[in-house]
DNA sequence: CGAATTGTTGAGCATACTCAAGGAGCGTGG
DNA sequence: CCACGCTCCTTGAGTATGCTCAACAATTCG
């Protein structure tokens, strides 16, 4: 079972013979390293990508060279589903940290969605949640200082990084500079920077490096009005974060 | 000939007979007053919400009372096709002018999706491009000086109004006040104010009441880097806007 | 016409930015 | 193993942008 199934499970929409169709799309798996792009702007719709494992991220330029990063895209999660369906592809993709990705032909996945309609609705579904996490980036971006703001997508990558394994309550490994963190907030690299040592000074998380620990997560969580309800996981993955 | 099919023949995924379908959905159709809540967070998945006529918007309310607004809808666009398959609505749509709403049964609704593929296909497509316009909208939040936003918002909702025959290039009439505008772009109203009179003094935009002006739309969409692919609008509607 | 909402203005303040310089950490090659 | 160079983090100082509060004018609507 690939990230991708084992994500789209979660809509609780796939039978096994789904998961077998869709595991069966994964034959062409590349590398890339970190910061090269995995899919440019403009580009005509060819192979749909999935990232299988690593840290990518959507972002597009903005005149006077800021770079305005919009989702980050963690194991699991598809790169451009939206491409076939939409023909064109209004912003780039680029790896984080190295990734491997996964190229899954489009004309074959063209016929899935035609003849399935079990896995294009679990498509749909996966989307969907990208939407719902872009509308609470949005009300993160304009609507919190910044001290939230920073909080809001800690929380965030947290409980993402949590479902596939890769952080618990307490810990998370966060591959971004405080520049990335800028380009995301919409704030300033050294104003990221102030914050975060705000956020330190108030106990609320512990930098060692690029790892981030959590001394009090709910108090984190409550701090930024953090609630998951838009990340869509209806199941329970504590088990796992258990088994850490 | 409903909006809703109207928008959706843009994608030039649907043949007659996918209209006819279509259209037969729309029997439930009711007013709305302004400022009048149409779906509420956390409502359970019942029917699917289209606007016929009018104006609306999404939002999410804010610790601290303030209102995030993260989309207008227009006629022809849908309220909440996600909440039958995501099964939560995340947020709140409400009517800014009194609207026309068609409820569309769930139950008729899905049963297309299962049975109609290239109809499916369709409502993905509608999906997408709203997500398009949430990572633009993202991207003028946090990365554009606020009498860019301001215009950049401005010019959008022009090309939208102008596809459904409510705007030209030259004018458009805005049912949004100040404090709207404001909490759609993450700035204070006294501030939407002081934004307005700048571009008013550099003559990018003329306003009379409820009414604006552009002088001059190519300065305009220049100033504020605006170009339309975002919006996947394929489809030449200038004759449209010429019969006025 | 009167009440309520919306738009406009001013003043003082908070937040966040830019520019600039120095420090810490890390990988590479001598 | 150390030195170097690179990237990233940290700090300071001065400035710009946008906020709040408050009052008043203009519109809109009943």
């Amino acid at each position: 079972m690939t990230p991708m199934s084992q994500k789209l499970r979660q809509a609780n929409l796939l039978t096994a013979h789904d998961i077998a169709v869709l595991d069966g799309l994964v034959a062409n798996v590349r590398s890339v390293g970190a910061r090269e792009d995995i899919v440019s702007e403009g580009e005509p719709p060819r192979d749909v990508r999935l990232i299988l494992e690593g840290f990518a991220c959507r972002y597009k330029m903005m005149p006077g060279g800021r770079r305005a990063i919009m989702a980050y895209l963690l194991p699991g999660d598809f790169c451009d589903l939206h491409v076939s369906i939409l023909g064109y592809m209004d912003h780039t993709i680029a790896a984080v940290t190295p990734c491997v990705v996964a190229d899954l032909p489009q004309a074959q996945l063209d016929q899935i969605i035609r003849k399935e309609p079990r896995i294009a609705r679990a498509l749909w579904w996966a989307t969907l949640v990208d939407e719902a996490v872009l509308r609470e980036w949005l009300a993160n971006m304009g609507h919190r200082p910044s001290d939230r703001k920073l909080a809001h997508l800690l929380c965030e990558l947290r409980r993402r990084l949590e479902i596939v394994g890769l952080a618990d309550t307490r810990h998370m490994k966060l591959p971004l500079t405080q520049e990335e963190l800028g380009d995301t907030l919409g704030i300033s690299s050294v104003h990221v920077n102030r914050v975060f040592q705000q956020l330190r000074h108030a106990n609320l998380v512990v930098t060692h490096g690029r790892d981030i620990a959590f001394p009090d997560l709910d108090r984190l969580e409550q701090f930024c009005d953090f609630s998951p309800e838009y990340l869509h996981l209806s199941y329970d993955c504590s088990e796992r974060a258990a088994a850490l």
